[in-house]
DNA sequence: TGTTGTTTACGGATAT
DNA sequence: ATATCCGTAAACAACA
């Protein structure tokens, strides 16, 4: 079960000289900042094994990285109440033997609720009792992936766009994870961006200088995590004139260009390392190619491709509409795919699909755990903003929080502070 | 010069 | 077993 490797960082450390581990936790949090650390929940596969197994004492307990220090002190602790958060939630999905973890996280997550687990002798106590077991959770890496960190930082975005330095810092606010190790994951979301084809660069226009293009999801991609569990994509989003692309490169017929002195493969040679092969959604790309045998010059595709999204910004910068105004069709576009009755409809309706997995226990895209819906609630709570404002008065300028995390609170919004949503869909509770 | 963006390469985890 | 997804490192180029 517990296959994956739930830090990957410790393996890894050695190769860089700020290495350090996400498991760090020396300085004293409040129990808000608490519950933050709780909402970076661990993997997914965070099995009970794991935890009745004693994690923590075998965990490094590592020194505090000069950056993360740094940066502890110059931010506030963010007061994000983790209640309901996607950790606890999880739970439901996970069955029975996830039932000490449930109760375990509600209880650090909300604090002490006087309620919960009385029996005296129970693992669960102990390990409430046992400071050094809380703080081993702290700063766990949550269980999104980049894709999935980056669709929500888009997503939640008012104009459904970013630059990437928004999108880092959309993530660090959200997940106190990733105030640590900013190169190695950073270098991973530049990677995510440029390597799947759901999300698109929108260049800047004039009267929007600076640094970097902007970031939006492709018009076509929002059905990627189509029972809206944000942890693994159902399947990978790709953009069928790109794929057409790189298949014309991969076919036998397309030899490596031999003007690339660089030896480097071409781009379009590239795709997927591992993935040597087609994808079985695109596994009649070959006829597909037949039909247009040749005459694919990358120019001519990347003409194409130049973003059916710049080509609408394009059409429409003609009827001098605005960036607001384009961000806002492709926000419809993205909402088409993502609204929750329509993915419902979708997941119940449509026939079986079969690259995608089911849901064993019924989870549409509302209601399931590990949801946007549920990390990124569309409406505000005016308290939270409140915090969230005094917490990150003068913080950063760039940070999302004014009119992101703001707005749609991700943080102790009702959902997270009800705890009548610790019961599960399965009708259990962790309570 | 630091940031942004692209690409290659590799290995682990997960799904089928 | 294989296919696919994901994370990470790193080289490199372009840009502000």
């Amino acid at each position: 079960m517990l296959t994956q490797k739930l830090y990957p960082d410790v393996n890894t450390m050695s190769t860089g000289s700020n290495a350090m581990s996400p498991m760090t936790s020396t300085y004293s949090m409040n129990s808000m900042a608490m519950a933050a650390q709780m909402n970076c929940s661990p993997q997914p596969m965070f099995g009970s094994s794991m935890l009745n197994s004693g994690m923590s004492p075998s965990m490094p307990m590592n020194r505090i990285p000069p950056r993360m220090d740094q940066s502890m002190n110059e931010t506030p602790q963010l007061g994000y109440s983790a209640i309901g958060s996607p950790i606890s939630n999880m739970n439901a999905c996970m069955g029975a033997t996830m039932s000490s973890i449930n109760n375990y996280n509600a209880t650090i997550g909300r604090g002490d609720l006087g309620g919960g687990d009385t029996s005296p002798n129970s693992a669960l106590q102990r390990a409430r009792a046992d400071k050094t077991y809380r703080r081993s959770y702290t700063h766990a890496k949550p269980p999104y992936s980049y894709i999935s960190l980056i669709t929500m930082a888009i997503q939640n975005s008012p104009q459904k766009m970013l630059t990437l330095s928004e999108i880092y810092q959309f993530i660090m606010d959200l997940f106190p994870f990733y105030r640590q190790n900013q190169q190695r994951w950073q270098n991973s979301i530049r990677h995510s961006l440029s390597f799947n084809d759901c999300f698109i660069k929108v260049p800047r226009t004039p009267d929007k200088p600076g640094k970097g293009s902007f970031w939006s999801l492709h018009p076509d991609s929002g059905n990627m995590f189509e029972n809206g569990c944000y942890l693994r994509r159902q399947k990978r989003f790709k953009d069928e004139k790109k794929e057409i692309i790189r298949a014309s490169h991969k076919s036998p017929s397309h030899s490596v260009d031999s003007s690339n002195s660089s030896g480097k493969k071409t781009p379009l040679q590239h795709g997927d390392d591992k993935s040597h092969h087609l994808d079985k959604n695109n596994e009649n790309l070959g006829s597909m190619l037949s039909l247009h045998p040749t005459k694919l010059d990358v120019d001519q595709m990347n003409l194409l491709n130049a973003n059916d999204l710049h080509n609408m910004q394009q059409h429409h910068h003609h009827q001098n509409m605005s960036h607001e105004e384009l961000s806002a069709m492709i926000n419809r576009s993205n909402h088409l795919a993502l609204t929750s009755e329509h993915q419902a409809a979708m997941l119940h309706h449509a026939p079986m699909n079969h690259h995608l997995k089911q849901e064993p226990t019924g989870y549409t895209p509302s209601n399931h755990p590990f949801s946007i819906t549920r990390l990124l609630p569309a409406e505000s709570k005016s308290d939270i903003k409140m915090y969230a404002d005094m917490q990150y008065a003068g913080y950063n300028t760039l940070s999302p929080l004014p009119n992101s995390i703001h707005s749609h609170s991700s943080i102790g919004n009702d959902y997270y502070n009800s705890p009548s949503l610790y019961h599960t869909s399965a009708g259990t509770t962790s309570l």
